[in-house]
DNA sequence: CTAGGGTTAG
């Protein structure tokens, strides 16, 4: 009964009925009510239940665990379970399959080993969704060893194993194994299909991935979304937009996924009247603005152009975050408008919500494109004194460009000398493109060694020592530094996601 | 009454 209520979502109707009923009430009774405070995230309604509860059996646990979960609290999961053991409540296959999802990517993650054990005591391990819990916990340790393994203890394994086999394999870099658990599934759905294009484009390996979406006989909304990422992450603006316009042609109905990946497209390739037409298709299509959503707006506007459009959007968000904040800042800075951005951040401050790495970034490149030099050195160290947050290279990089950009040249390179990182290729192009600015020719030469230095190379860096000697606009050197900035990032992101050493078990 | 696989923003 009270269960019914909670399914259509009337949780009202079903607390009147459960506090009703205090004689008749029974541990499901007790459950049920709690799953329909999990379920509408009221999670500490649905403690104080569990708390008042008289007997707490092992679905109440795992229900709790699940709004844990939910709120994203692993913390609290670490100390429900050592609870549970307390009350001697045995764990069963849900409890496993929850405990283990909710440490993925977190410092609990070294514990899933310890419960792959404990699942092992129990004789849980046959169980399908312990199974494909323990892969992703094992593929989130760089385990490839485990995540076979527990492959191999599931019993009878389902679609949905495979495709964790083919995710995880995916995940740790090798495309080929991947590639082969796939053509091994016996009834590949189109999850399978999908794992294996997205393998294929967090792989960089964007020709596989477009040849194997081809061939595809059925697409969902997710597949389509997942193609048109790739191809934005990938800097392949137009042929995002392009299959964007191939799955409003095959009606499939776009989301918010959808939507934020093609407004970073129209972003991408500063198309302000591209831009505009997906804003009125996420109108027309009805879509909730959600705060990711209004925020791919706001970031779309200010990167195509239009920074009062994109403020406009920004006013009406009614949550903001710090990803909003953000946005904002950074496309006052990019538009040269400082002081709003400096105006936006304090408001930011004002609002409570804490700035990171990337706040500063935009305030500090606010402060470099607006002459703002006091201000920005007064927030370089403010951030880390006041907010904590360590200076990196990039803060760095903004400094540079902000005494560069002022003349300053001998601070830049005191700093340059002072920092406690090796100046990389971006800071040297910051470097130089002042030096060439000020006509520096001695300064221009401790750049060139400095840039000699390096493994890497980058050709923008040539064009700018060869432009200290004349001719080229200006421009053109800020350009090749925000594209030298945003591949320093790309090929950070690289490093992190797939270490070389996986990569020997990949033909292709 | 409780659980596993594919997609979003700076």
């Amino acid at each position: 009964m009270i269960n019914g209520y909670v399914r259509n979502g009337d949780l009202n109707a079903a607390r009147k009925l459960f506090d009703q009923n205090t004689s008749s009430r029974n541990v499901v009774s007790w459950n049920s009510m709690i799953t329909g405070y999990v379920k509408h995230d009221h999670m500490p309604h649905a403690q104080l239940l569990f708390d008042q509860m008289p007997v707490r059996d092992v679905v109440s646990c795992n229900t709790i665990l699940s709004g844990l979960y939910k709120i994203k609290n692993p913390e609290g999961i670490y100390h429900s379970i050592l609870q549970m053991g307390r009350i001697g409540l045995r764990p069963n296959e849900f409890t496993f399959s929850i405990v283990i999802t909710a440490f993925l990517n977190t410092v609990f993650n070294v514990l899933i080993p310890q419960l792959h054990g404990l699942i092992l005591c129990l004789a849980l391990n046959s169980s399908v969704f312990v199974g494909s819990s323990l892969m992703r916990g094992y593929t989130d340790l760089r385990n490839c060893e485990g995540l076979h393994q527990v492959f191999d203890e599931i019993l009878v394994k389902d679609v949905t194993s495979w495709n964790a086999l083919i995710l995880g394999y995916m995940d740790l870099g090798l495309t080929a194994k991947a590639r082969r658990a796939f053509e091994l599934t016996p009834e590949k759905n189109v999850v399978s299909w999908t794992t294996l294009v997205n393998g294929y484009i967090t792989n960089k390996k964007l020709n596989e991935a477009w040849s194997l979406f081809n061939k595809m006989s059925e697409r969902n909304v997710v597949s389509w979304t997942v193609m048109i990422n790739g191809y934005v992450q990938n800097d392949k603006f137009v042929c995002a937009l392009e299959v964007f316009l191939s799955m409003l042609r095959s009606g499939a109905r776009p989301n918010h996924f959808t939507f934020s990946s093609v407004l970073e497209a129209c972003a991408g390739c500063s198309s302000l009247l591209m831009g505009k037409q997906i804003h009125s298709n996420v109108l027309k299509f009805g879509m909730p603005l959600d705060v990711i959503l209004s925020t791919s707006l706001v970031d779309m506007y200010a990167k195509c152009g239009d920074i009062e459009a994109a403020f406009s959007i920004f006013e009406s968000i009614p949550k903001k975050n710090r990803v909003s904040w953000n946005s904002i800042i950074g496309g006052y800075a990019r538009h040269g408008l400082a002081t709003r951005a400096l105006e936006e951040f304090e408001r930011m401050m004002k609002c409570g919500v804490r700035p990171d790495e990337v706040t500063f970034v935009n305030v500090l490149s606010a402060c470099s494109h607006g002459g703002l030099i006091e201000e920005g050195e007064r927030h370089f160290n403010l951030m880390g004194t006041k907010y904590g947050i360590q200076a990196g290279i990039e803060h760095y990089t903004c400094m540079v460009d902000l005494y560069g950009r002022a003349g300053h040249l001998e601070k830049a390179e005191k700093l340059i000398k002072g920092m406690p990182f090796e100046p990389d290729v971006v800071v040297w192009g910051a470097f130089l493109a002042a030096c060439g600015l000020y006509s520096s020719l001695e300064l221009g030469e401790f750049a060139a060694e400095g840039v000699y230095k390096l493994e890497s190379d980058h050709p923008a860096v040539y064009s700018m020592l060869s432009k200290i000697h004349g001719e080229k606009g200006v421009w053109g050197t800020v350009f090749e530094l925000r594209k030298m900035m945003k591949e320093r990032h790309a090929k950070k992101q690289k490093a992190d996601a797939k270490p070389e050493h996986l990569q020997e078990y990949d033909p292709t």
